[in-house]
DNA sequence: AAGAGGCCCTGATAGC
DNA sequence: TGCTATCAGGGCCTCT
């Protein structure tokens, strides 16, 4: 679910809060997760302090500063909750979903700081923490994710070389972490709406022009989601608290049968299957 | 080798 | 109300 952008935003906001504090206690209520949580994790990181939470693609790092670093991923349903202690029920959710009080089910994960925790939650246990005690390892985690959208390595040429002579459509090579790393189903459908190139289009078909789109709107749409603090798709009975915005800039993600946003186009957003994945597209505009 | 498809898991919603 | 089917934003593994 969380898509680079959301995990940014997730970045920021932990860091803020946890950067510098010590480690009291971390307690594991279920090991199994989509990676086991091995049974030493705790002690790990116990009585250390945070230097800084970081993101790569997806993925959140936190380093300690005993030099060891702990992966998380959201997987599609992962969040984190920041707990103030003695405020019975006050929390301030650092993820974009933003419920007001802590979930009663699926805490499998806490870390205690002297004044406050942080608790992850996930239903579908399909995130993971990892333990990463060098950073040969580190980079051998991430060895098979491609550039991200805002790295230097994203060049045109990189793009063009990538695409050339494949069959695979356009929509699933920009999920393919191995291309581009951070871009997920949603981003996806919304990048390509603005590049007006459709989702099943070949990547061997795609011009030079073409490249040139996918490189500045990636960028373009997961920028102008990061600000907007991320998208919140099944967030409808949160009402105060900060929430993500960059679903009501969806031009095409959960809009089908609606009427195309892009002026003058007299085209109706679709939905199709590709890959069993749903995506979304101009019927007109999209070429 | 590239690319398609299944599968890990729970919860929300739709349809009967 | 209560069953069943379908779907969900990720990524890894297997098969062709």
């Amino acid at each position: 679910m969380p898509e680079l952008p959301e995990v940014e935003v997730v970045k920021l906001s932990l860091d803020k809060k946890i950067k510098e504090k010590k480690v009291k206690k971390v307690l594991v209520r279920n090991r199994n997760l989509r990676k086991k949580v091995p049974l030493n994790f705790e002690y790990f990181f116990i009585n250390q302090k945070i230097l800084k939470v970081g993101r790569f693609a997806k993925y959140l790092i936190l380093y300690f500063s005993n030099n060891i670093k702990c992966i998380i991923h959201l997987g599609m349903s992962g969040t984190i909750h920041f707990v103030k202690k003695n405020e019975r029920n006050i929390i301030t959710n650092t993820s974009f979903y933003n419920s007001q009080r802590l979930p009663n089910k699926h805490n499998h994960i806490e870390i205690f700081f002297d004044d406050c925790k942080i608790v992850y939650n996930d239903p579908r246990r399909f995130g993971f923490f990892e333990i990463v005690e060098n950073d040969k390892l580190l980079k051998k985690i991430f060895d098979h994710l491609g550039p991200e959208p805002f790295s230097f390595e994203f060049t045109l040429d990189y793009i063009c070389s990538k695409l050339s002579g494949k069959k695979k459509n356009i929509k699933n090579f920009l999920i393919d972490q191995n291309f581009v790393s951070g871009i997920g189903n949603i981003y996806a459908s919304e990048i390509l709406f603005l590049c007006r190139i459709n989702p099943n289009k070949k990547a061997k078909n795609l011009k030079k022009e073409d490249c040139k789109k996918i490189l500045i709107n990636s960028k373009k749409i997961l920028r102008e989601a990061i600000i907007k603090g991320g998208s919140s798709i099944k967030d409808f009975k949160n009402i105060s608290g900060k929430h993500g915005g960059f679903q009501n800039e969806f031009k095409v993600y959960h809009r089908e049968g609606l009427k195309c946003k892009r002026k003058n186009c007299i085209g109706t957003i679709k939905k199709k299957n590709i890959t069993n994945r749903s995506t979304f597209f101009c019927n007109s505009c999209q070429k």
